[in-house]
DNA sequence: TACAGGGCGATTG
DNA sequence: GCAATCGCCCTGT
């Protein structure tokens, strides 16, 4: 890290998707407005990518602004954040995002 | 110290 | 709706 304002930037993009609720989905860019940043949506991966595997935050609720998943399809990441989507309404095709209920 | 890479975004054709 | 292009900022080697 650079400095502390990029340290807290971090805190509050951990805060707000630790508050995100189920079935909610945002992206990497909504999160790091959110956060304070609109330009580190980037580094928003980076921390999501650093998140320990048994963490309790829903980084799989976070997509691209494309409403994409980022991952390369077959990979194992992939596969846990699909599983995890559908398990709350969502519905994954390909790498494409939509919700289950939607017309 | 320098450079390439990364779970992206927004814009344009 | 998809692909190409440019801009942004941290991390790891």
């Amino acid at each position: 890290m650079a400095n502390q304002e990029t340290e807290a930037f971090k805190t509050r993009v951990l805060f707000v998707l630790a508050h995100l609720e189920e079935g909610e989905i945002t992206s990497y860019g909504e999160l790091a407005r959110q956060a304070g940043n609109a330009r580190y949506a980037r580094l928003v991966g980076q921390i999501l990518k650093k998140l320990p595997s048994d963490t309790h935050l829903p980084w799989y609720r976070v997509v691209n602004s494309q409403h994409r998943i980022s991952f390369t399809e077959g990979t194992d990441a992939y596969a846990r954040q699909k599983v995890k989507l559908e398990q709350e309404g969502w519905i994954v095709v390909g790498q494409k995002l939509m919700q289950k209920e939607a017309p």
